[in-house]
DNA sequence: CACTATCGTTCCGCCACGTGGAACATTGTT
DNA sequence: AACAATGTTCCACGTGGCGGAACGATAGTG
């Protein structure tokens, strides 16, 4: 049951998401020839499908181009999710005062699989964008919110094997470097990363309610922004914060 | 084909969508008999679908209560769908710098059909919060940001009849009184109004390519916060932002 | 403690609807 | 003008969705 033969049919629905998922991830609208491309379908399958979710407003087809994109009734659907979300509410407030006091970006991640999600962010007001965005994923291991997390994990080894295979050449995972700085993590109880070039990230767990991290509130600065008691004093700040979030989240 | 005789059938996928659209309306998760009740549809096929959205991730059971709730996932679905948009991209910059300056609670909406649609927020530091929510949508003409929208559209006395309509006795739209507003709102180009009781919201129109608004920008305070010189303020900073707004959006 | 009511899950025969191939229509290319 | 590539429509076939009903589980009541 559980395991199909070759492929042999998967079932209007999954297809159904497979588009909408292949046209959100796209930064631009998409042709049927590249979504039947790219999900290996029939092209009248994907025809059929896109025209039910035009009929049901979360698709819609550019007149000129032709091209189809997902509308902002696909997105008011998963909004109402994030603002049900516990440590997204709860965490607001800290945010918004973190970002203050310290002048950076702050943002929320909490970890989904082997990935970290970006829940809320609220950017620096000077000059430095940077490019992660809500709503993305990006491996664990790689950024400082993951790191906080994953030092409390209990399968965070499996994590790391798992991520360390799973890219390629490009920038080698070091395992055993990075059992030992998780280690260093739980004694000094912050992160640090410099996922994108030029960055620095720091992070901390929320610790609420048990021995793993509920999620993780990460300070992003660009590198020669950050001297070295800027770095403390961004630490401080960063500990205290997630301290006084575990404390109010532990007690809902 | 269109004219369905009573309700033969309809479909999986239009089914499934509104399995989705019942459970993030939703505060809490629901229960099986709640969603079938809400739905008008048989026990089974409703389980049927859920075990379909379980199965993609895009649902989860609570073990215990065995209530429904959407998951994460389907909230990144639609985060993609936003941090593409044009409009809310363009505005990010915007909304913080009249964030800061105003030290008030400021939204970006559109319209979306008879209502508007809140895009984006960007909350006050100070202590009042307010309720409304990313994601949701307030008919047009109760709005601040809705009334800068409407007074540029073609349609809207089409909006406000309907919205007449659709609002039952309690709170009665004058419709005459607020198109003779529409018409002030044109010549001082901004809006008030009073959504929540004890809140004031000022808001003035993106006027970007052509004559009808691409979305609003609002400012939204505690009314004993503002006074007459505050309310000067507010709109001097508003309308300089929506303009420069929309030079950069006209240009793209 | 038995009885009943309510909710969730599973099963199954029927047939509607989704399926994929191909034909048709449309637009752009050399 | 002939061609190529993409988008749309059509149709016979058979899979998978459909709803009724039976079954199981849990809880509330006399």
């Amino acid at each position: 049951m559980t395991a199909e033969p070759a492929s042999p049919t998967e079932g209007v629905v999954p297809r159904t998401f497979a588009v909408l998922e292949a046209l959100t991830r796209s930064p631009e609208p998409m042709r049927l020839s590249a979504l039947t491309l790219r999900l290996g379908l029939q092209k009248s399958t994907v025809h059929r499908i896109l025209a039910g979710l035009i009929g049901l407003g979360y698709v819609q087809q550019n007149a000129e181009t032709g091209c189809y994109s997902a509308t902002l009734k696909l997105w008011e659907l998963g909004a109402n999710v994030i603002t049900e979300h516990p440590i997204k509410r709860a965490a607001s407030g800290f945010l918004q005062e973190l970002q203050r006091v310290t002048g950076e970006t702050v943002s929320l991640v909490i970890r989904a699989g082997d990935d970290v999600l970006y829940l809320d962010k609220m950017i620096s007001p000077r000059p430095i964008r940077f490019t992660t965005r809500i709503g993305s994923r990006v491996p664990a291991p790689l950024t400082a919110g993951g790191k906080a997390i994953l030092a409390h994990a209990p399968d965070a080894q499996a994590v790391l094997a798992r991520t360390a295979t799973g890219m390629g050449g490009k920038r080698r995972l070091d395992v055993a470097a990075l059992t030992a700085e998780l280690q260093q993590v739980r004694e000094r109880g912050y992160a640090m990363a410099s996922y994108q070039p030029g960055v620095v990230g720091f992070a901390a767990p929320i610790m609420a309610r048990g021995p793993e991290a509920a999620a993780a509130i990460s300070v992003s600065a660009p590198a020669e922004r950050v001297d070295e008691t800027g770095r403390q004093q961004i630490i401080e700040h960063l500990l205290s914060t997630c301290a006084s979030m575990a404390e109010q989240v532990g007690r809902l």
